[in-house]
DNA sequence: GGTTGATCTGAACGCCTGTTCAGATATTGA
DNA sequence: TCAATATCTGAACAGGCGTTCAGATCAACC
């Protein structure tokens, strides 16, 4: 056997993204073997390789996209509005960007450390670029007297703490919809920054 | 060669516990093999078998040994006091606990998908059991009219995410002590919670 | 319709995995 | 001093790892 029928690379290619972010988020990238990516989209694992030149890429690529992704739809959000209006754009678009790939963010945070190092500062230089976007906003308030943080680093690593953890309890069929989560944590980090 | 000069149970067993304590987190669970554990302590790999009957309930008990002492000394904390100084005490110990032990928080949290079914529900089961010390604080001080709080569920999960990540960037050479850490800490969170 | 190139298989490479165990040696207690 | 026991080695087991590649087959285009 060789080339199978209705095997294309437009299809492959995601499919085998799927299986890896799915597989990696589940087991852990370690855990995952080449063997049991191919094998979740009928491949045997030679074939992988004509879509990544290696595990470690793999892994690499799904983060870098997520990373891109975030920081995309986060410099869409309004950058002209007072601190505070901006302040709660931003815990809205964090829950609800979060909640809406549960595994790129387990991936994205869990497995940095199996990144090689020079992949690691990549990803540690875009994870940076978000959290700087939200200090921006609580140093503006600050400023304009609306917020009131001794810290505003500190502030900037809580907060985001704080947001990211909906993805650990978070279930779509629990008793709380996403509105409802956003509305909730945006009264507890409103107060939090509070004057 | 066989039974090695100096050998004794009572040293090598905790010696073995500390270096796996120590690779697991800094290379995961899956990705740090028995060999690497026993070279670590200048064994052979049979040698660790004396001490664990295998390599996962090596896992579990450091995660078990680690709960125990949290809830262990959680328990010792005031617990007749007003709803808002046993905040207080709760987030300065849980800050101070983790900060303490970096390495076993890492491991408590990212590899319980390495645990077996059961064991992963004794885990789960401890981590239940600190939370709801922290949900009847919370409880306790909305009866009262302390605090306002929507949901003392979420805000529980909230406070703890918040709290636990300050593991992530603390470095004991940084500009912050941790009394400054827990000060600033305590400072969001009773804000954050306020009525 | 035939040819070219994309896609995949299957086997192979050297190495690593967790675990077991017989046997050897050091320590301990009598 | 000697026997008993605790501790560890070193080899072995069956299987899995990431990766490479020659060759087979299918899809796409002229």
């Amino acid at each position: 056997m060789a080339r199978t029928q209705g095997s294309h690379a437009g299809i492959t290619g995601p499919r085998i993204r799927e299986a890896a972010l799915r597989l990696f988020a589940e087991h852990g990238f370690a855990a995952v073997s080449m063997r049991q990516i191919a094998s979740a989209v009928g491949l045997q694992a030679g074939a992988l390789y004509n879509y990544t030149p290696d595990k470690q890429a793999l892994l690499f690529s799904l983060m870098k996209e997520h990373m891109d992704d975030l920081l995309g739809d986060l410099s869409r959000l309004p950058s002209q509005d007072a601190p505070q209006a901006r302040l709660e754009s931003f815990v809205r678009f964090h829950i609800a960007f979060h909640l809406d790939r549960p595994e790129l963010v387990f991936i994205a945070y869990m497995e940095l450390r199996n990144l090689t190092p020079e992949n690691f500062r990549v990803i540690e230089g875009l994870r940076r670029d978000y959290e700087d976007a939200l200090e921006r906003i609580l140093s503006d308030g600050v400023a304009e007297g609306s917020f009131e943080v001794a810290d505003t680093k500190l502030a900037t690593l809580a907060v985001i703490a704080m947001l990211t953890g909906v993805t650990t309890w978070y279930r779509p069929d629990g008793r709380l919809s996403v509105p409802e989560v956003q509305d909730l944590y945006w009264d507890m980090v409103r107060k939090s920054v509070s004057a």
